[in-house]
DNA sequence: ATCCCGAGGG
DNA sequence: CCCTCTGGAT
């Protein structure tokens, strides 16, 4: 797909959701990091659940620190992997206080030191809570970009740096809202549901799904 | 059965 | 590259 059609079919996207609604409803870096690092293996809805109440008991890295592993443990139990999770946020809170003052640092090998951050939790607090150029790929966007043209690449890296490449600058921030929920909601992996697309004309997929009963 | 906004370790 | 950690929704 040329750069010019990666363009339209973002802008596409932007047009239609004028205001998206983010699946992980925040944006400050503290409330980001920790419901990213929560979030893997399991669905936005059960995290977003979760985080309600533990931010309540905890709202800052000082409080998830005195928190500890065992304070956090009864608000995410219901989801996956709450063991693991329950450790390294305590774990993450107590290094943001003894490195970063407290607070989430914006460069990016300080953030990928932290226990339970990778290259993609990175990126979307990178992006999303701090404005940075980056572009995190999870499964949906890595699917969604090699189906439709929009950035191909047979490795997340591959395909991120693709998105950073092709996307408009100005448009980098909400991108990564809209292409994770497109990827959720129309682009899906069983059944994409092309025929209410709005970037199907810029999209590259040989296979496009006419309607719910063909698929 | 299969999937979900992964990271860390072998 | 592979595996494991884990629960809930569909």
């Amino acid at each position: 797909m040329a750069a010019a059609q990666a363009s339209a079919f973002i802008r596409a996207l932007a047009q239609a959701n004028p205001e998206p609604k983010p699946e992980l409803e925040y944006r400050d870096a503290f409330t980001l990091l920790v419901a990213v690092v929560l979030s893997a293996q399991t669905t936005d809805v059960a995290v977003n659940k979760a985080t309600a109440t533990l931010f309540e008991a905890a709202p800052d890295a000082a409080a998830m620190a005195r928190l500890g592993p065992e304070g956090i443990a009864p608000h995410i139990r219901r989801i996956g992997l709450w063991q693991a999770k329950a450790k390294n946020v305590a774990a993450l809170a107590e290094q943001l206080l003894a490195r970063h003052g407290g607070e989430v640092p914006r460069e990016r090998e300080a953030l990928e030191a932290l226990p339970g951050v990778g290259r993609k939790t990175a990126n979307v607090v990178l992006n999303v809570a701090f404005g940075e150029n980056a572009m995190a790929v999870d499964t949906h966007i890595f699917r969604l970009g090699n189906r439709t043209g929009l950035a191909p690449g047979d490795t997340p890296r591959a395909v991120e740096d693709a998105l950073v490449k092709r996307c408009p600058p100005e448009l980098l921030r909400d991108a990564h809202h809209w292409l994770i929920l497109h990827g959720r909601y129309v682009c899906k992996a069983r059944r994409p549901e092309c025929w209410h697309c709005v970037a199907r004309e810029f999209c590259n997929y040989p296979d496009k799904v006419a309607g719910p009963t063909s698929g």
